[in-house]
DNA sequence: GTTAGAATCTAATAGGCATTAGAAAAATAA
DNA sequence: TTATTTTTCTAATGCCTATTAGATTCTAAC
């Protein structure tokens, strides 16, 4: 209780190795699913054996647990950024554009975490989706913010209900996960269209 | 190898302890997903012990094969029904609501087999998506053809993709069983809206 | 080189799982 | 009733699982 009150640089190794297993722990549980991802297979993508990994967390759900909220995160910060790219006093097509690229862009480039989250939306333990909640309403709540936004400025058709909207958007793009290869059509090629089908419709002007 | 040829009403008590087994099997597969699903608890949600499973059905995966094939059926059945209230010559427009009205009323009427399907997109076992493709390749190819009927009929616009455009409907739709919760806005309601901004978007006319 | 702590491994626990073979029971036919 | 077939149960198989405690190895500071 004298010196050595301040500790500095505790840089070990741990930190690293945590990093590592939670890639190989999204990479694992984005393709087999929380339950059949097996805490073996994780350590040994990871380089080690199954019991080390109770080291660094305390268990499976834990882990996932901790991969969820990464990519809760990841999906957050990648639309911010989006929205920074944008002038101030930016208009609604502008922001929804803005939010549909952020959000695919995510999903579809860094897969692993992304892809967790939404394969196992409902098949988790309900003390994970628990965990989950806060961070997982908070982003929601930007999405319904904009489509507020859309309302205000009188963009959106009086007629078009914004909770709904916002689902169907969101739903289109989550769904984007489940078919999309990388290869085929270009992420800004799906975020125009997406982008356009949304404010214009499909339709052709004057037809009908 | 003389009389009796004709072997007539076999109707067992065995048929509807299969129908039984499959609806509960529908049940626990849709809530837990493929895995984490045990014979046990299906079995037991019938009535009977987890060996005498067996008797009906030859292994997990044909069980989950079977639910999964009849909610295929149970989707493409319920657009067939949805296409054939139209009249003769229906237009696009007719077409698009219809199947959007069909697909969404099957998912969202009898969410046990159809949310299975969803749900376990990637997560079953290769051989059980195997077992499946053709039907749900015969399904999607219905789609397919509707968005070339679009395009034949020039009503969808020369500029939007109709494969990405199928794509944005079945996603939409697809992840209404996500967040769908009975009791809040009525199948009828998702289905005008989903069509008329798929068709006009929701922007207002006139606005910039 | 010694020592302390960090990181990993080993080996065991306890439990769940799908699956199977054969006994038992239930239903049906004679 | 008896005989036969259909259906279910029992009990065991072998395998895989998450988790834990303690021994072991590795790392870094002195």
């Amino acid at each position: 209780m004298d010196a050595k009150i301040i500790k500095l640089k505790p840089i070990l190794k741990k930190d690293k190795t945590r990093e590592v297993l939670l890639d190989k722990a999204a990479q694992v549980f984005s393709r087999q699913g929380y339950q059949s991802a097996s805490l073996k297979e994780i350590a040994s993508a990871a380089g080690m054996k199954a019991g080390s990994l109770y080291y660094h967390f305390a268990s499976k759900e834990v882990l996932m647990i901790e991969v969820l909220e990464r990519s809760i995160k990841f999906i957050s910060d990648t639309v911010a950024e989006e929205i920074e790219k944008l002038d101030d006093d930016y208009p609604f097509e502008d922001a929804l554009n803005a939010y549909i690229r952020g959000h695919l862009t995510a999903i579809l480039k860094s897969p692993d975490y992304t892809t967790t989250t939404i394969r196992n939306n409902g098949q988790v333990p309900k003390s994970v989706q628990a965990a989950l909640h806060p961070k997982r309403e908070h982003y929601e709540q930007q999405w319904r913010n904009l489509m507020i936004q859309g309302k205000a400025e009188g963009v959106i058709r009086a007629d078009v209900d914004e909770q709904l909207l916002r689902l169907m958007v969101l739903g289109c793009l989550n769904w984007s996960s489940v078919w999309y290869k990388s290869g085929g059509a270009s992420i800004d090629t799906l975020v125009d269209q997406y982008t356009d089908v949304f404010l214009n419709g499909c339709r052709k002007q004057g037809v009908k």
